[in-house]
Parts: structure tokens; C-alpha cells; sequence
RNA sequence: GCCCCCGUAGCUCAGCGGAUAGAGCGCCGGCCUCCGGAGCCGGGUGCGCAGGUUCGAGUCCUGCCGGGGGCACCA
């Protein structure tokens, strides 16, 4: 039993004394120190049942509970309204540094709450019609992180990228391809970047129409398909240079041309959901809380083709029933809100457990420079594009600056404060206290102090207020990742990695762990506390997909492009 | 009109129903004979409004106000 369950059990104990029901107590931490280390609340909830002011209750509990011998426990107290506040010795916390060191890297701050259940993580799936946009990096980063946070909970991960590769979006880009290969200009709903006039610079496939006439329909689906390709491992290789590794790439043209929007739809034809309507298959998703029916087959007079969203379910059909993932959880933009309803009434009709589809909508990430809004668009071609901010920036500060808030937060990015700043995004006050360890450790070796193993370490000598705030957040981490994970919410990890490098400094600053005035006791237990404050930088930031380095570069002068980010 | 997200410090954002709401940036002052000062310490301002639930609400519920996004036989 952990330190906390036997505390909880003791308190659970006294109270069935005192003639209250068995219950489960939860403690929590104090927010302030002279609260002590561990509090119940029970007193306060119990009060008005027991019909006995909470502060009454608080006091025969602390006293009972000051009677027993409890491991670590030095005194009892009763503090507000009815708080029940435990005060530990520093032991406990030494033998979470103990605990940190044992499991290491690998082990520490895992948890078994995701049980081997198989979950997809799809995210990014961008159409490749155009570069990716900051945003798009906010929800890789934000995909990739949670995958990570995911699997070190027990869950079985895959990330995916749907790839929209078929379809109107395909054509336009062709259409604009070739008209700009042509010198005409940029059809209607077409795409006018400054990089689709180099696609076309560079494409030598062929244009049969005649001058002045429409191009025909099949080079212009080829044109489409060769620029999408190119687009396509751009975007890829963008989103390596971000650490994000994908298992696989999904193409939404596989899915129309293999059988699969076949076989869905005979799907819902054997469940009686299909009908038509004006010409059109229609799919009844009512039945299942959407607010209107959707069409799967659009018309002939508007071409006959399947509509995305038939696509769409034939794939979730082939995530759910054919591969067989327990979950999937889907990161979209909020400006695919309005798919969401109707691709769950749908997941539904296919005889799936909608609440095994989870949906996560990130909220827009605007640009500013200078306090001034930034416009972006594909089609006009008007926009920073996610590689740029990456080469200016740098791998690791691009993802930490993406993972400090909340999906759930519409965020905006001064890139004014972004470029002046870029030595003081958060990332670099995390990273260098994970350097400033590495330090210690090089000093460590050219000295010739010998690090003793643990347990012969006197760890007792760990009482300074600044060592002691570094052991409290190692032994949050497992809490924390747990969180991480049952919320989907990576942001959690990065205010946890920055509250550790904070105390890590605070530390460093006041407590030397080699030179005069240090016993070499001291040094030996101190030489330890790093070691475990670096385990948890290390896991943390790698949940994060964030480097760990051992050196700084010169501020300024960030080799970002070399700083691929380990996985 | 309906649906989703958000209103917390001058700005960008954290904040698990608990005690005196926190960081970063910016501003003002301190701190290096010693492991990297990209650091440490101090200084002040804030939960959009109104009800409700609760022993206790920034957090949950309702309404209002304000901002963003979405409501196709587009993808």
C-alpha cells in the first residue's frame, strides 16, 4: 500500500470509530505549505449528516489519528473550517527519490488506466492542397503529445493522417496547377500560393486541351494528383522535423475505390436507414440525434457522387469494425464542428457505440504581428506557413509554445513577440534546467567524485525547503500523467514540467551540490536529488515531444534546424 | 435562430468543488571569488454580469452580456 492509501485507510478507520459508514477518503495536497503535506476534507462534508459543527468532527479525528503510530506522520493538526491536515517528515519524500531512481526513465510515472485498450489517434489530416498552417502544428503537437501521454498509460496507440486525396479540393488544385503552367489566371475557387506557381513551374505531365478551351477533366485530376503528392511529403516532412511519426497514412481514394463506401452502405441498407430523397440516398441520422438527415449520394444533376461524408463514415467503418480499434479519438478544428453530430449519428447507424468515437475540437489559433491580426487563407495563399515558424523557432520551442494552453482556448501568436522573444519562449527555462543537471554531472566527472549507489546514500540529509519542493513535484508526475491522459489534456504536463524546472532552479540557486561547505554526504545525497529531478524532465519532455538537452546553444543563436526531436 | 469553445493581472495563458487565485512577458529594484545569470529573490493589479446548487464556487447549473467557430446534394 502507497503512503497515501494507508493514510486514507487510517482515516477511514477512525471515522467508522467515531460511528460514521465506511467511505472512501480521498486526500488532497494543500495548496500552502503550513497547511502541511496531505489534508482530508471529510470533516467538512460529514458535518451537516452528523448534524455536529465540522471543526467538532475535525478535532476527534486528529485526535485519534495523533494516537497512532502512522509511517512519516509527525503531528495531526486541524487548520480552518475543518480541514484535517497531516504534517510528514521529509522521509516519505526521500522515499519517493528513492522510488523515481528505481523505475527510471522507462517505469517512472506510469499508470495502467488505459488496460491495453487499442486506441487511434487521428489528427492533423490536413487536405494536402497547400502547406500546413500554425494551426495544424498546434493539433499535431497537441495529437502526438496526447498519443504519447496515451501510451504510457497502457493504451495501445496508433496515430493516423487521413488524407484527403479525391475529390473537388484535388481538381481545383489541378485546375489552378494547370492554369498557372498556362499564364491564365487562377480559376474562381481555385488555389493562387506563391507555391502552387512553383508546382507548376516544375510539372511536365500534359494538357491535350487546346488553347483557349476548358482542360480536360483527366489532366486536370492528374495534375491534381502529382501537385497533392508533392504536397503531401512536404507536409510530411514537416511534421517529422516536429518529432511527429505517424503508424499510418490512410487514403481517402483507397476507400472510394475499394469496395468499402460499398459495403458501408449496404450496411445501412440491411439496418433500414437508407431512402431517397430528390434523386438523392439519404441516410437516416436523425434517428440518432442528428438534426437532420444526411446525404450520402448526392443527385445526378449534382454528378451522383458519394458525398464526403459517406467517405467519411465508410472509414470510421473500417477504423471501428474492420481494423477493430476499442477507440478513436479524433482531433479535428472547430471549424469542423458542424461535421461532428452527424458523423456520430452515423458511427451509430453502423452499430457502433458512438462514445467509442471521441471527437476533440481544437479552437483556432490566430497570428499577429505586432498586436496586428494576420489574415490567413489557402486559396489566397496569404498565410505563415507552419514550416516557417519551425525554422525560425525551432523544433522544441514550436511544440512547448503549442502545448501550454488548452485545445479548448482559442489562442492567438504574436509572431513580433515570437521573433524578439524566441530565447525566452518557455521552453528554454525548462530545457536549461535539464542542462544545468548535465553540467553537474560533467563537473561530477572532471572532479573524480564518484557517485555511491543509493542505497548506501544518507538521504536524511535532504531537509533544505528547496530540495524538498523539488521531491513534492516528482511525486505529483504519476498523478499528473494519469490526468494527462483521462482528460486529453497534454497542457497539464507542460504546467507540471515548468513548475519542476522552477523548483529545480530555485535549487540550483541555493543549495550547492559539489564544492567547500558541502560534506561529501551531503554531495552524495544532493548528487541523487538531481538525478531524479533529471528522470522527471526527461519524462516529462519527452511525453511532450520536447528535447532534453545537455548544453545550451548561445542565446540568439538557437541550431534549430538541427534539433530534431527525439521520440 | 440553433450548436460548440472562451471571457481570470496591461498582454499571452495556467488553475483536480476546498484554505490567502498563480506563471510567463512587460515595468521597477536587489543577487555571481564557487556546479552555465537563458538563473534566483522582492515589488501590484484580476475571476464579464445576475441568480442558483453546496458546509465551501474562478471551477457545477440557469439566464444575460461580450469574443471566436460551426450549422451544404463543399471537402
Amino acid at each position: 500500500m502507497s503512503l497515501l492509501e494507508v493514510l486514507g485507510e487510517a482515516v477511514s478507520q477512525e471515522l467508522q470509530a467515531m460511528g460514521f459508514g465506511r467511505r472512501e477518503v480521498r486526500l488532497e495536497r494543500p495548496a500552502r505549505a503550513e497547511h502541511g503535506d496531505w489534508a482530508t476534507t471529510v470533516a467538512l462534508s460529514l458535518a451537516k449528516e452528523a448534524g455536529r459543527p465540522p471543526r467538532e468532527i475535525a478535532s476527534e479525528l486528529a485526535d485519534r489519528l495523533n494516537r497512532r503510530v502512522l509511517d512519516h506522520v509527525v503531528g495531526v493538526e486541524v487548520a480552518g473550517p475543518g480541514f484535517v491536515n497531516f504534517r510528514l517528515g521529509p522521509g516519505w519524500l526521500h522515499a519517493v527519490l528513492e522510488e523515481v531512481v528505481d523505475a527510471g526513465d522507462d517505469d517512472y510515472a506510469r499508470c495502467g488506466s488505459g488496460q491495453g485498450e487499442r486506441v487511434q489517434v487521428e489528427f492533423v489530416s490536413a487536405n494536402p492542397t497547400g502547406p500546413l498552417h500554425v494551426g495544424n502544428g498546434w493539433l499535431g503537437s497537441y495529437g502526438d503529445a496526447l498519443a504519447r501521454i496515451l501510451d504510457r498509460c497502457g493504451y495501445v496507440v496508433e496515430r493516423e493522417y487521413y488524407v484527403n486525396d479525391t475529390g473537388g479540393q484535388i481538381r481545383a488544385l489541378g485546375r489552378s496547377l494547370l492554369a498557372l503552367r498556362r499564364g491564365d489566371d487562377v480559376p474562381e475557387q481555385g488555389y493562387r500560393g506563391a507555391y502552387v506557381a512553383e508546382l507548376a513551374a516544375e510539372y511536365q505531365g500534359p494538357d491535350a486541351a487546346s488553347p483557349g478551351s476548358a482542360p480536360l477533366e483527366e489532366d486536370v485530376l492528374a495534375a491534381g494528383r502529382w501537385a497533392s503528392g508533392r504536397i503531401l511529403s512536404q507536409i510530411q516532412s514537416t511534421l517529422e522535423s516536429l518529432g511527429i511519426h505517424y503508424d499510418t497514412w490512410y487514403s481517402q481514394a483507397k476507400i472510394e475505390e475499394g469496395g468499402a463506401l460499398g459495403e458501408t452502405m449496404a450496411v445501412f441498407e440491411r439496418a433500414g436507414l437508407l431512402y431517397e430523397e430528390d434523386g438523392a440516398l439519404m441516410l437516416a441520422t436523425t434517428e440518432f440525434g442528428d438534426v437532420r438527415d444526411r446525404v450520402m449520394r448526392k443527385s445526378a444533376d449534382k454528378g451522383g457522387d458519394y458525398t464526403y461524408l459517406a467517405g467519411d463514415l465508410a472509414y470510421h467503418r473500417d477504423k471501428f469494425l474492420v481494423r477493430g480499434f476499442d477507440r478513436v479519438i479524433d482531433v479535428f478544428g472547430a471549424d469542423h464542428h458542424g461535421q461532428v453530430a452527424s458523423l456520430k449519428a452515423g458511427v451509430a447507424a453502423l452499430g457502433v457505440d458512438p462514445s467509442r468515437l471521441e471527437v476533440r475540437l481544437g479552437q483556432m489559433v490566430s497570428l499577429s504581428d505586432g498586436g496586428e491580426a494576420v489574415k490567413m487563407s489557402k486559396r489566397s495563399g496569404n498565410f505563415v506557413a507552419l514550416h516557417e515558424l519551425i525554422e525560425e523557432l525551432g523544433p522544441s520551442p514550436t511544440r512547448l509554445l503549442s502545448l501550454v494552453s488548452s485545445i479548448d482556448q482559442a489562442t492567438t501568436v504574436d509572431l513580433a513577440v515570437v521573433r524578439s522573444q524566441s530565447a525566452e519562449s518557455p521552453v528554454f527555462y525548462v530545457q536549461y534546467a535539464h542542462a544545468r543537471i548535465s553540467a553537474i554531472g560533467r563537473v561530477r566527472r572532471e572532479r573524480g567524485i564518484e557517485m555511491r549507489p543509493l542505497s548506501e546514500v544518507n538521504l536524511g540529509q535532504l531537509v533544505h525547503e528547496r530540495e524538498l519542493a523539488v521531491l513534492r513535484s516528482l511525486e505529483a508526475l504519476p498523478e499528473v500523467v494519469r490526468v494527462a491522459a483521462a482528460e486529453r489534456a497534454p497542457h497539464r504536463l507542460t504546467a507540471w514540467v515548468r513548475e519542476l524546472a522552477s523548483r529545480f532552479h530555485g535549487f540550483y540557486h541555493d543549495c550547492r551540490v559539489m564544492g567547500e561547505g558541502v560534506s561529501p554526504d551531503l554531495t552524495q545525497a544532493r548528487l541523487w536529488l538531481v538525478e531524479a529531478a533529471a528522470i522527471g524532465l526527461r519524462i516529462g519532455l519527452s511525453l511532450l515531444g520536447v528535447e532534453a538537452p545537455e548544453h545550451m546553444g548561445n542565446p540568439g543563436q538557437q541550431d534549430s534546424a538541427a534539433a530534431e526531436v527525439s521520440s
